[in-house]
DNA sequence: TGCTGTGAAACCGTTCACAGCT
DNA sequence: AGCTGTGAACGGTTTCACAGCA
């Protein structure tokens, strides 16, 4: 029983479908399904029964050859190679309308995802709390918090003029990972992984796919 | 002069790419540069400058040989080319936090596009305002809605359980894309454009990627 | 000389098709 | 027989490297 042999890089589009797929085996628990083919998870979404198994095959051998996955063993092996069997504590820079939906949300505080904090530099703000009561503390404090939480991820959510120094105190709060949600690309730091989540770009990919520009 | 030459599919990494070289150009020409070569501009991005160049040859011959882009005048045949030289009209169905706070988000009210409408389904929400004033209408008056504002894009911030009713009154009204928050696909409409945008994929995804998994 | 525009090469991810286990 | 796991083929994107023009 070896279950890892990781370490060869891993795309996003795999660790995405393999998000995907636990949700799915999430759904069939619920229905109480046993076993499952690649097959029959490929329908369940528009994927390829191929690419299911060669997703699977970058972690180990999951399955058993002429009958399946097994649903609930499946489910809690893919939690672990995800990282999602324990609880990881963010936090969100900018209590802003955005920031504060974020730190509400019901996708960002379950299944492995707990928000411990807000930071904004606003005065007003601060001392206060989001509707579901995480706490909007200085923005100056973000570092020392951030150790203090043993906070593992940040979220991003301040105009573009703040993305530099916000990032820069994570990072050296000993962060691992930053999600930013900003027009503007966070700086890199050792150590600490970026993800840009740009939506205004998604919104210009959009208007030129639909076309129709003017003459 | 013909500046198009469109329709070999474009990937959505070079709209990506475009869009950000937009955002740089109206820096450089806020700096008042007036040539820029497309090794400066990989430069200011982390970006390749053959990729610059194979991204704009896919439009037509933008540069100088020897001297590089003329700022304004990139700037201005990008904006066309994306689709974003005439403000395009969006809906967000789903008027809570997320969806209020995008509706109110400046990113989602400049730079080509206006949001005109936020709907819901609780009659509590129905007939008052977003903070910036967007209205908040019912659920039920989506497609014709969407025809009377002559609406291009909607964007989905609703429960997955409300993804497949709204997505397809989106589509009944004519609609040409959907932009979707929530954490189940939007079903597919023949002329309907979908963009499914998953945050608990990249928050799963991250927490695959910094790893420390309990053992 | 210097930079664009572009064919050719390298790279990466997806799909196919089948060997091998149960 | 049925389905997994995987080498091989394929298709698309990125990078290289240079011809050609100002």
């Amino acid at each position: 029983m070896d279950g890892k042999r990781r370490r060869e890089p891993v795309s996003e589009a795999t660790t995405h479908r393999l998000s995907l797929l636990l949700r799915c085996l999430r759904a069939l628990e619920r229905e109480e399904v046993g076993t499952v083919s690649s097959q029959e998870m490929a329908r369940r979404f528009g994927l390829n029964s191929a690419q299911i198994r060669k997703d699977l095959a970058q972690f180990g051998e999951f399955g058993v050859r002429g009958v399946g996955y097994r649903v609930v063993d499946l489910k809690e092996r893919l939690k672990h190679v995800l990282g999602v069997d324990r609880v990881r504590t963010l936090v969100i820079v900018g209590a802003g309308n955005l920031g504060q939906a974020l730190a509400d949300s019901r996708n960002f505080n379950c299944d492995g995802f707990r928000v411990a904090a807000l930071f904004d530099v606003d005065g007003r703000k601060i001392g206060s709390r989001s509707r579901t009561g995480v706490p909007i503390r200085d923005a100056a404090e973000i570092a020392s918090a951030v150790r203090e939480l043993g906070a593992e991820i940040g979220i991003l959510a301040v105009p573009a003029e703040g993305v530099a120094s916000a990032a820069s105190a994570l990072a050296a709060g000993g962060l691992k990972a930053i999600l930013n949600f900003a027009p503007a690309a966070a700086p890199s730091f050792p150590g600490v992984l970026v993800k840009n989540l740009d939506l205004t770009l998604f919104l210009e990919s959009l208007a030129f796919q639909i076309g129709e520009a003017a003459p």
